[in-house]
DNA sequence: AACTTTTACAACCGCATCATT
DNA sequence: AAATGATGCGGTTGTAAAAGT
């Protein structure tokens, strides 16, 4: 369809509003209501064309916008409905009163998309971001584990080289410390028929430069949330990241003691009762808070910048502070 | 104090979509 | 059905303020 330009740039101003410029808008707007947005800048007064003008009022006239500091709670909320909605800003701003989309847009690119970033989720599928982990801390933490030195004759070193099979080495090892690794190892293949023997081909290259490509990265990261993490309340992971290779069974029913269990409620539990948390409130909130999010501090929204990152510490997925997480962003 | 870099956010741009003619 | 106009939306840019050196 015809595409009507923006407006007639010719002896019109641009750039930021000036408090005139607003009373015009405003007293003009409060006066006749909006109606066209093309006419208004004339009936009013302004030398703005009507979207400048429409922008004006919609993202900062607005009475009933809500300004200031978002607090946690509005953060939260950001946070599930962009794991659900993407980047669909106003539905987002629909569903939060008193902010626009812009804000919410700006407020996601400025904090949000960077903790997360900070904190190796990917603020785009809401997921781990394997490409971080698998190639320096997983691999680093792994290397440094004398226990996996048996492995490598179990599985091939190939086999260690992939990052999947890497997570769930580092999983089984961190979900069962008392355990031989091996034995837990091969318990789990048993059970699950995993395929160590890879083909060249499907055994990823170790280096930061060969990243796996999406779907691959998404499969990868699917497999493994799902059987590590459970239910993040995310239907972009979700729907992306259907199951393959760990088959159907999540529970680990190998090892019914220590390992955990996914339960319909997104907690990840032991069956031991030793552990239990749910990571709908990790993936909502900065990080596994120990505060819980109807505290006062949450909710009041005084909490810092600081105070909420120094969170992050308890992720599991936690960044080496040594890996300029730049180079990913 | 001066300069540079980073951060935050208002504003703009261009495309998509809907309504009207 | 096609053309046109108006508005909505998301990505990007510009710039002032803050922070760092």
């Amino acid at each position: 369809m015809g595409r009507s330009p923006c407006c007639d740039k010719n002896g019109l101003k641009r750039g930021p509003w000036i408090p005139e410029e607003d009373m015009k808008l405003i007293t003009y707007i409060q006066t006749h209501g909006p109606g066209n947005w093309r006419t208004l800048p004339k009936n009013a007064g302004l030398q703005r064309c009507g979207k400048s003008c429409r922008l004006r009022w919609t993202n900062y006239l607005r009475p009933d916008i809500k300004r200031g500091r978002f607090s946690f709670e509005e953060e939260e909320t950001i946070i599930q409905l962009h794991s659900v909605l993407g980047n669909k800003w106003s539905a987002i701003a629909a569903r939060l009163p008193g902010r626009t989309d812009n804000e919410i847009k700006n407020f996601w690119n400025t904090h949000i998309r960077k903790r997360l970033l900070r904190n190796g989720i990917d603020p785009v599928t809401h997921a781990p971001r394997l490409d971080l982990l698998d190639l320096s801390s997983i691999l680093s933490s792994t290397l440094c584990n004398q226990s996996l030195l048996g492995l490598s004759s179990l599985l091939g070193t190939e086999a260690l080289l992939n990052p999947e099979m890497l997570r769930l080495v580092n999983t089984l090892l961190a979900l069962n410390k008392q355990e031989n690794p091996e034995t837990l190892l091969q318990q789990y293949l048993q059970q699950n028929q995993f395929q160590a023997a890879q083909t060249p081909q499907e055994v990823p290259t170790c280096t930061t430069s060969t990243a796996p490509s999406m779907n691959q990265a998404q499969l990868m990261q699917g497999e493994v949330l799902q059987s590590e993490m459970g239910n993040f309340g995310c239907q972009n992971c979700q729907q992306n990241m259907a199951p393959s290779s760990l088959g159907d069974n999540y529970n680990f029913v190998s090892q019914p003691n220590h390992v955990p269990l996914m339960s319909e409620n997104s907690n990840f539990q032991f069956l031991d009762g030793s552990h239990n948390f749910s990571f709908d409130s990790v993936m909502s909130t900065p990080m596994s808070s120990p505060t819980p999010l109807n505290s006062p501090s949450f909710i009041n929204g005084s909490s810092t910048e600081d105070e909420r990152e120094s969170f992050s510490s308890l992720l599991k997925f936690e960044i080496p502070e040594s890996l300029d997480i730049s180079d990913f962003m």
